[in-house]
DNA sequence: TCGTAATCGAGACGGTACGTCGTGTCTTGCC
DNA sequence: GGCAAGACACGACGTACCGTCTCGATTACGA
């Protein structure tokens, strides 16, 4: 149910018998967008976002199971590479990127505001919390474990409690966002080293 | 209209006669308490709150702006400071012991239920969301500063990086909190056992 | 459930504390009275009718099953004591004058065509259907066996057979309207007469 | 665009390259038919025949124009002439045994139901109007005709006001058709003896 | 023998309406 | 004045069918 970008953009480009009209995907994701930059996510209506976008109530609901999903899928649209952080030769100086990229990506784009509201909405949702901490976070979560694969890869870290670090990254980077303090960069080192201390090869 | 506690704690034992029925306070608070237990926040509707608790709607609108403010006066209502840990002579074992206790704490009274509604209703109210950093949190974190000045003291660990290790500490609680995922208590020990290695007098 | 004109109309003037809003009630007959003008019931939704008498849906199924019942609401409003013949001393001119009525009341206002509406919805609607049987047809019925009872009672007619000639009465006149045959009017008296030489005292 | 029963027949008996596949036809009408025992016809959507006749949407509303249209062809195709009453020697046994034939045929066979629809349909087309009324209605009422006419011959009854005897005796069959009631059959003869009292020899 | 043209299944789509739910407001009459 | 009761306008929900529309497979026919 839950629609995948990659497989669809490599499946070749004859469209179009029952499948997925692209157009109406990415008409929805616009005004989804647009709207995200007024409105809380709270207060879009699943009805309005279907009028804006010249998309049906029930195209929206064969795709999606909720709102939640739909910005999702364009959070997930949005993000893609902009916080894939290439291999630097150091977990550290990877890290500090990562973190660096994710917040000014909250703070610049609408996402963080809309991120901010995916999850508010999850604590009164449950369905919509089950999909966050299921679906959504292990992909979010790729980012960092990918950098920790790495460095175990080039023996700069131990191999384990990979887990346990990336809630702890997760949780820091959440926090902030969640208390509106994404503005003071300069603690980002101290987290890292923080959290690298704890997983470095003696 | 925001109902204020402190207000009614000093008004007179046995007052009313135009003034607020204590007695429809309670029996709301006790209700909402209850239902949290069963049932997932989203399936509460205030019109339940209501006739569960035998009470009227229109009085739950007199004293309370909207659903998050009943909310908020139960977790202020319930929430004593149960989280005070006591010397144990190891930072390690306050560490594990407070994050054990906060879990529970959540899990097992209608509490940790609130507080994500409360988080929740920052993501959208500007006010709320200052004062839940600048006036709630402050005091939250002191439970964990407080055990880490003792660990300073006994010569455990450095002094510094304070904050950003309750930055940590917090995010990482709340992210579990936030996720539905306060269960595996298991993984409590190593998410210590890591943010200590980074303060660790060497 | 169903709304009984006759008991709100009767008790006393003071109104409304959680009594049915009179004034909303007016509204949506009025305006699916208009509306009948110009469009089939079919084609008229409850939507649009809320709308037009600035009611909200929800009041409309507080007080009504579904659109016939609204429907019927209107129709028993508009035709009240039009359908009442008077005693005239004999049966055979007030059941004559009884089936003049009842086709003038269907020709002249917009209730024929929209009981025929009513009618073919009830066709491909089970609740619609049991509705028209058990509540309303038994009220219409009742201008019939009136009009009976005076002649059992005058002894011109036999006591019995009621419901079948009522049957027979009904149908004749609902198989000229919903056959748009409801101008020659001479054939009425014949109709009449065969009638009654069925039930006559000898 | 609406599906000629007739034309069908006279095509050659081994067509089919672009033609209409004719097991697609009787897999809809069986299915159709099969449903209408069970269900009421406000629970039969074209969707749902579709799906359990193993037919496309697309193919229904290739050769039907609406619903009603599909329910027809049943009807046509259903209603052999099994109500030719044959002479019993007496109008009143003969007029007893057409009422109970019609309504077994109407409650046994899916017709009954199709009907319905049949007459409903009309009352919001012109055009089916004045057909049923014009066209289909005199075919039917000759089954009535006929026997009136035999009792003439016969000398039971007199010759005369045969129209509106017809028109009481097909307003109570349709009436009990379409109010649902078709199952107590001992009012039939009541009906039957009230009727020929109007218009017996006396 | 191979187009070619229409039918067919499948099913996505834009719509319209449905009937329900929840919110927050309002009114009434009791206490 | 607080309060229970409950009607109300509003807005959104998620579902059900409608009738239209591609698409690709199938199937005869006629060139």
């Amino acid at each position: 149910m839950c629609y995948n970008l990659l497989v669809i953009m490599k499946s070749k480009p004859k469209p179009n018998h029952g499948r997925r009209n692209q157009e109406s995907r990415r008409a929805l994701l616009e005004a989804l967008k647009e709207m995200l930059i007024q409105h809380p996510l709270s207060s879009i209506s699943i009805e309005v976002v279907a009028e804006r976008a010249g998309v049906s109530k029930q195209t929206i609901y064969r795709w999606y199971h909720d709102k939640s999903a739909l910005f999702i899928d364009l959070y997930e649209t949005e993000s893609v590479d902009r916080l894939m952080i290439p291999d630097m030769g150091s977990v550290e100086k990877e890290l500090n990127e990562l973190a660096l990229q994710t917040w000014r990506f909250w703070r610049e784009t609408a996402c963080g505001q809309a991120f901010r509201q995916l999850v508010a909405r999850c604590q009164s949702n449950l369905h919509a919390s089950n999909q966050l901490r299921d679906d959504f976070m292990p992909r979010r979560r790729l980012f960092v474990t990918q950098i920790l694969n790495r460095a175990v890869a080039r023996g700069e870290i131990e191999n384990g409690d990979c887990e346990v670090f990336t809630d702890l990254w997760v949780g820091f980077n959440w926090y902030h966002l969640l208390t509106n303090s994404l503005n003071d960069e300069s603690i980002i080192p101290t987290m890292v080293s923080i959290l690298l201390s704890g997983v470095m090869r003696k």
